[in-house]
RNA sequence: GCGGACGUGGCGAAACUGGUAUACGCAAGGCACUUAAAAUGCCUCACCUUCGGGUAUGCGGGUUCGACCCCCGCCGUCCGCACCA
């Protein structure tokens, strides 16, 4: 890596540091990438996912950029209106965290590392329109997302709630569900605390059965990301229960719910007549009122509120209950009763906090039934099973089959069962309410915005007295953050910043305080596509604008953001749509996820990690320091990261190979959304491909004919299969680049490369000259491999560009037609089986018939040994494409 | 526990809708050019073979004229969710 490979002098080889810069100034210097809204040409859209500026980038962060770089490129050329912006993702936590580690404040560090990584980004020489550049931190961006807000406010999507919040302990900060990763925060890791606080909250429930059926439309989406969204949001489909008291056993009167009923939620109503007891959340009301009079109660629900939240804590988890003496009557048996206990695994956001337990055909019932010595009679009998054999031991059976001991059920299947409890409770009564309402439940939660934080969009609301909470006037946005605070204490400086905190109340004029709290940084992310539709700054989210380009034609970015991010997003956009804001619904019509690049690991005998470049490979898995020659332990490609060393800088690629061989590398051999391994072989090999290019173009060039020169008649053998081959290039690679193919795109430029070194060598070796026809094929293919490899490798496009003197750049140069004679073929060659095994070709004409190919084929010298003289019992030909013949 | 994906040479991989398995590259070996090296170009590169052919896409079955691809059952690896009634 610390090798130039940069020449120094001579014109034989391609000098990508000269070069690339060079080539980047006129573009920069033309604004060639600017995207203007009125541009009658068809539009395509095209965004990466915004970095958070972290600091530096390393190559691992180009992947994604380079990718969307091409497609961009590639449809520039195809003739549309591209949009490729970018911005950055610039709230959040590590800046606070650099302003309490390092004295420096949170937006002096934050312009600091875009002003670097910008730098960085630039290098990679990406057609981005850079006047649409954001930066979600900066009030020209966020006094939009306080307007949002109030115009969630004035819908109803946006409310407040007390409510238990998941409590970082380390960032002292509240957390999403979803920020919470096995029980730990996202972030710190550290394991989360439940706390009560009065909480900002967006409805997205409300949006929950439309963001589940529109996963269906999302047909450019991988089947991955769709089906977690799916899981997410889980839906269910149930049956809501109220179930009486049984008489001497309900609760005294001042405990008991208006109705004296307990409703349950169940997705198993065929499973009632199994019914052993009832369990209620230790959050339910019930229980809170039962406990305010029974101190062992209260004991009980306090020990169920102790104890870890993590996977393995769950899991291990033993199944408490307490038994309240109160029962209930069995709904379809009066004759029966249940007990009620209060059990720690049943929760009470999901549901109605209460279940009825089924031990026989649910695992939690089961454990729950064997410790408190509960009845367990099977209900369901599997399919072929023999039931004086069925019996329930450990495991509870789950699966579908036939109902017994359950009265009128007796004989049905589960569905069918489901349905006759159903109808059957939806006619009884108790009191004026149906005793069994169906009941759609989802897993997916109000999503909790608030962050007692400095550096995110503060909440444009201020707190009074008198009018409880109150939105800013519109013409007071921004709420803009103050620059005056200090990050020595822990906590919110936000609420130490008297001067900005205490205002009056917009309504009343009395003292009042604002909102101290700030947004979750996913509400930055959840609309910055839209914002980029607009040229307009006085207008950032302009419903023309975002009409014409939205949604976007191809988003890209890691898996890691399936569900939140682009479940935000796609909440959002539904949102601003009922607030009359867009009239968009989905906003990203093609999602693609791209793979990691990760890089082997070194390690000194110290132990210490060791740079890349600190490093001296000396064969498979073996290296030394160069340093001292002292050995180095290899260890498998990781994900590229500070801490282990394992990364490349892009300034230190593009001094030694230049950009396009790092462009090149990336988008060769690995899938784009597998895992890529960057090597010093493969960058080796990307660079031996870029100078191969350079040369071929330019041998070409010296070799072919003039520009412009007009086609001869005839075409000869070898100037005729570079014509084709150079054609079936333009149409293999467009076909490659539009379904994101890189790796074989870049394939195919190799194959064709071969095809054309054969041709430059031919046309060299010549005694009498080129020959008319070779020399036109020469310049023809010349410049299509130009155009071919443009998106991918632009700078040394433009570069062949000029030594072919061409007019214009290749950065707006039009992808060439291919020629659909020369990708037609007269003759085809058919491979031959026999029995399923290929063992011989033959070359027909391109319309043979079945019937003509047959003949053909059985007068074949392999044909007639395999036959050995018998008739073949069958021939299967598939015209253009295969001869099957059966012996 | 529930859900999902993947498994092809020494390595990264290709194979479009069931139709020539291993394209293309990396690594390795050989040759040419060169005083020499680098660079470059060319050749070889799944296994066995009596040179006819035979065997191979994780393993075992099935469907089909034909299966990396579809179906059933295993094994392995990775990912997501997780007390959701």
């Amino acid at each position: 890596m610390t090798e130039d490979r940069s020449p120094e002098r001579g014109s034989d080889r391609y000098n990508a540091r000269e070069a690339e810069p060079r080539w980047q100034k006129v573009w920069r210097e033309r604004g060639i990438f600017r995207t203007r809204n009125d541009d009658p040409r068809p539009k395509f859209f095209v965004m990466e996912m915004f970095p958070y500026p972290s600091g530096r980038i390393h190559i691992g962060h180009g992947r994604n950029y380079v990718m969307g770089d091409v497609l961009a490129r590639y449809k520039r050329m195809k003739g549309f209106n591209v949009l490729h912006p970018m911005g950055w993702d610039a709230f959040g936590l590590p800046a606070e965290n650099a302003a309490i580690e390092r004295g420096i404040h949170p937006k002096a560090w934050t312009y600091e590392n875009i002003a670097s990584m910008r730098e960085q980004l630039q290098l990679l020489g990406l057609s981005l329109d850079w006047n649409r550049e954001i930066a979600t931190c900066d009030p020209s961006y966020y006094v939009e997302q306080q307007r949002i807000f109030l115009d969630f406010l004035e819908h109803g999507l946006a409310y407040r709630k007390e409510s238990e919040v998941n409590w970082d302990p380390v960032d002292n900060t509240v957390l999403a569900n979803e920020q919470v990763i096995d029980g730990r925060g996202w972030r710190s890791g550290a394991v989360v605390e439940r706390r009560k606080l009065a909480q900002w909250f967006l409805r997205i429930t409300d949006f929950s059965q439309q963001l589940l059926d529109a996963l269906d439309t999302l047909e450019r989406w991988p089947d991955k990301v769709r089906l977690m969204q799916r899981n997410w949001i889980g839906r269910s489909e149930g049956l809501e229960v109220l179930f009486e008291f049984a008489r001497g056993f309900a609760p005294e009167a001042d405990a008991v719910p208006a109705d004296k009923t307990v409703k349950v939620y169940t997705t198993r109503p065929d499973t009632l007549f199994g019914a052993a007891f009832l369990a209620l959340s230790p959050d339910h009301p019930l229980t809170r009122a039962l406990a305010a009079k029974s101190p062992k109660l209260a004991a009980f629900v306090a020990d169920c509120k102790t104890g870890g939240t993590s996977a393995e804590a769950i899991e291990t988890q033993e199944k408490k209950g307490f038994d309240t003496g109160l029962k209930v009557v069995h709904p379809l048996d009066p004759a029966r009763t249940l007990p009620v206990y209060v059990a720690n695994f049943v929760l009470m956001d999901y549901g109605t906090g209460a279940i009825f337990g089924c031990p026989a055909h649910d695992q939690r019932d089961l454990d729950f039934a064997r410790k408190y010595k509960l009845p367990v009679v099977p209900v369901v009998l599997p399919p072929d099973t023999d039931p004086g054999a069925f019996a329930i031991d450990d495991v509870a059976y789950d699966g579908d089959g036939t109902l017994i001991n359950s009265g009128f059920l007796d004989g049905l299947a589960v569905p069918e069962a489901k349905e006759a409890v159903t109808r059957r409770l939806e006619r009884f009564h108790v009191g004026d309410a149906p005793q069994g309402t169906r009941r759609v439940n989802f897993r997916l939660r109000d999503w909790g915005i608030s962050r007692q934080r400095y550096w995110g969009c503060p909440i444009p609301v201020i707190h009074c007295e008198s009018c409880g909470p109150v939105g800013v006037p519109r013409d007071q946005l921004p709420v803009a953050l103050p620059d005056d605070v200090t990050f020595d204490r822990p906590g919110n400086p936000l609420d130490r910043a008297k001067a900005w905190r205490d205002v009056p109340c917009p309504k009343c004029g009395k003292p009042a305080r604002r909102e101290t709290d700030t947004m979750d940084t996913f509400v930055d992310s959840s609309w910055y596509f839209l914002r980029y539709a607009s040229d307009n700054p006085d207008k950032p989210l302009d419903k023309d604008a975002v009409a014409h380009w939205l949604p976007v034609d191809q988003y890209i970015g890691g898996i890691e953001h399936a569900i939140l991010h682009l479940l935000y997003s796609r909440f959002f956009t539904r949102a601003l749509k009922a607030c009359g804001r867009v009239d968009v619904e989905e906003p990203f019509a093609g999602l693609f996820t791209q793979g990691m690049i990760v890089h082997e690991t070194y390690k000194d005998q110290d132990g210490r990690w060791l740079f890349p470049e600190e490093v001296k490979l000396l064969g498979p898995g073996r290296a030394e320091k160069l340093a001292d020659g002292s050995p180095v332990t290899v260890s498998p490609p990781e994900k590229m990261s500070k801490s282990k060393r394992n990364v490349v800088a892009p300034e230190v690629v593009a001094d030694t190979y230049g950009v396009d061989c790092a462009r090149w590398f990336m988008l060769s051999d690995t899938p784009p959304e597998r895992d890529s391994e960057w090597t010093q072989g493969g960058i080796e090999g990307a660079w031996r491909f870029v100078q191969r290019i350079w040369r071929l173009v330019h041998e070409a060039a010296e070799l072919g004919a003039a520009q412009g020169a007009p086609a001869p008649d005839a075409f000869g053998e070898t100037a005729l299969a570079l014509r084709r081959a150079a054609h079936g290039l333009v149409a293999t690679v467009a076909d490659d680049v539009e379904r994101l193919r890189f790796n074989v795109a870049v394939a195919h430029v190799h194959e064709f490369a071969n095809v054309f070194g054969a041709a430059v060598a031919a046309a060299r070796g010549s005694r009498d000259g080129v020959t008319p026809d070779l020399a036109f094929a020469l310049r023809e293919a010349a410049e299509m491999v130009t155009a071919a490899v443009g998106p991918m490798v632009p700078h040394l496009a433009e570069e062949c560009r000029a030594a072919l003197g061409l007019e214009g750049l290749a950065a707006e140069a039009a992808w060439p037609l291919a020629d659909p004679e020369l990708l037609r073929r007269d003759t085809i060659t058919l491979p031959i089986q026999i029995n399923g095994k290929k063992r011989d070709d033959i070359v027909v004409p391109r319309e043979a018939t079945p019937a003509e190919v047959e003949a053909a084929v059985l007068k074949l010298e392999s044909v007639r040994r395999a036959l050995d003289g018998r008739a073949p019992k069958r021939i299967i030909v598939v015209p253009q494409r295969i001869v099957n013949v059966v012996a």
